[in-house]
DNA sequence: ATTTCAGAGAATTCCTGGTG
DNA sequence: CACCAGGAATTCTCTGAAAT
């Protein structure tokens, strides 16, 4: 058994994208893992990159796939280190779009192809947009979360395209049939959110049981229900906090929160703030003189 | 408006039996 | 034998009332 932890990724932006640079060690550090989905190309240097018991050479101009599964880590050549530009990123900005952005990261491990070699077509689009995004989060000019996922929604959806050419049309109906399931919940959830939601209850819809759809969630999102459930709750509360003058309670119960006490505690869990004081931080900023209420 | 806490309830994990 | 789904066991989170 191979060891391996799993990491906990922190966002240092007001979008859950980061874009870094980094010099894998010279030795083999142990595998790891994460929710969040990551994209490296490799800038400069010579080393290996390994998924599980995958392992692949590198050279400058590729670009490495990891999804939220694969066990992972890129080593250095001794005489000549690798640089690489990486960008992780969560699942959920995706999903805000359309959840066929997950597919290229949901492809089984055996027929999922991490490298993207530096002479395809595909590297050579991706390439010029994620250096993009990393000089838009470097330099934070006005929008910047806008461009970056927007950007970042293009590397995607070139991934998308990439593959759904690559893979043979039989292999490919299978893989999204069996995401199918999937997307029929995430539609409902993005539909109902602000109503009582259980496992239960969405399981029912698919004939399935409650457990089997929780571990759907792992496979597809790599976090669990509740969570995916709350990040649609709260994205609402901050709107509804911003943009109207409800009241706190009511904020809570229309944006799908079940109890006022576990909307407090969710909500400074998450903006380390309370409502009120998130509210008057960011009320002010009208973007749009017709969005007031 | 916000926080706290014990009891209630739900989600996740582990295990097992069925299936190709 | 490997894979997958359901159910039980376990773990985690929410709820609701009361205090600040």
């Amino acid at each position: 058994m191979v060891k391996s932890m799993r990491l906990n990724i922190e966002y240092e932006h007001d979008i859950a994208i980061n874009a870094f640079y980094w010099t894998p060690r010279s030795y083999r550090e142990p595998l790891h893992y994460h929710a969040s989905l990551e994209i490296g190309c490799c800038v400069s240097g010579e080393g290996e990159f390994y998924f599980g018991s995958k392992k692949y050479v590198v050279a400058p101009g590729d670009i490495f796939i990891v999804n939220h599964t694969e066990r992972h880590i890129a080593c250095s050549a001794e005489h000549n280190p690798s640089s690489y530009l990486f960008l992780n990123f969560d699942p959920g900005l995706l999903l805000e779009e359309d959840e066929r952005l997950l597919l290229p990261f949901s492809i089984p491990s055996e027929r999922f192809q991490n490298l993207i070699p530096s002479d395809s077509a595909l590297a050579t689009a991706i390439w010029p947009l994620m250096q993009s995004i990393w000089l838009e989060l470097d330099r934070k000019l006005e929008g910047y979360q806008m461009m970056a996922k927007g950007l970042l929604l293009q590397i995607v959806s070139h991934l998308l395209r990439s593959c759904s050419t690559d893979i043979p049309p039989s292999e490919w109906r299978e893989i999204t049939d069996s995401f199918s399931n999937f997307r029929i919940i995430s539609a409902y959830m993005q539909e109902h959110f602000n109503e009582p939601l259980d496992l239960e209850q969405l399981a029912r819809m698919l004939h399935l049981s409650s457990s089997r759809v929780s571990r759907m969630f792992q496979e597809v999102l790599g976090r669990g229900f509740k969570d995916y459930l709350l990040l649609l709750r709260l994205a609402e509360a901050r709107r509804l906090l911003v943009r109207t003058d409800m009241p706190v309670t009511e904020v809570c119960f229309a944006s799908g929160f079940q109890s006022v006490s576990s909307f407090y505690r969710l909500f400074a869990g998450a903006e380390g703030i309370s409502p009120m004081a998130y509210r008057n931080k960011y009320s002010g900023i009208a973007i749009f003189e017709n969005e007031l209420p």
